[in-house]
DNA sequence: CTGGGTGCTGGAGCGCGCTCCAGGTCAAGC
DNA sequence: GCTTGACCTGGAGCGCGCTCCAGCACCCAG
């Protein structure tokens, strides 16, 4: 259960520098040390990790990352304001893929009069 | 059909700035100039501009436009290049597209979590 | 007991894609 | 004729999200 820092870096799929930079502007908090000074990762640890990582990989910035790291932090009671930023997150998802799908079709048009021109 | 630096940008959603950048990389060739050295763009210049903008916000790297804008200027025989090479993008979208559903399922599920501790 | 591997910190550096700026030119309207 | 505003150039700067580095500490294997 308890990981080090290279097993966490593995299993999340970031760099230890990466993780390292999350600590430090804010995104992971609580992460215990060792005797060392070295960082000792729980499974929760883990699972904040790889939501941050997700949410992140989906287009969240940053800063709007830290604001869902400071829910996390405070207090349970805060469930409803959590899930309503994934909510909004989620929604910008679907903006987005519609966006691609749009540019998308543009480009298919594109290939087609590129196709059709091909025999000439 | 000849429009101002100004009108080509506002047409297209782009600043002048980018046009500028645009074409002093070499994404966008041939754009003619009047006797004061400013640009003037034709109908055929906004379509090219628009494409590689539609290409851009769909993910496609500047290395690889400029690419595309090299087969833009070699000659009309390089159809099939072309077509190839958005075939290549357009699969690309759908690979981020995927990416981007599996992301938000996850993020469904937590927010189905949260929603369903809020009610303690 | 020593050498290599892993980790630590603070801070500098980087790659991408623009964006902004200084200093100048030109064309049109008053 | 003079002002105003759009545009020009080369080059510096920026915001984001890491990534790398120097210099050092620790721990375990041989």
């Amino acid at each position: 259960m308890p990981y080090k820092p290279g097993e966490a870096a593995d299993r999340i799929g970031v760099s230890i520098d990466t993780i390292r930079y999350y600590e430090k502007i804010g995104l992971l908090h609580g992460i215990r040390r060792d005797s060392g000074g070295r960082r000792v990762f729980s499974d929760d640890d883990l699972g904040r990790l790889g939501l941050l990582r997700c949410l992140r990989d989906s287009g969240m910035p940053i800063a709007r990352l830290r604001r869902f790291a400071e829910l996390l932090q405070g207090g349970e009671d805060n469930a409803d304001q959590r899930a309503a930023l994934l909510e909004e997150h989620d929604r910008e998802i679907d903006d987005k893929v519609a966006q691609l799908r749009l540019e998308q079709e543009r480009v298919r048009e594109k290939i087609k009069w590129y196709r059709s021109v091909h025999g000439q």
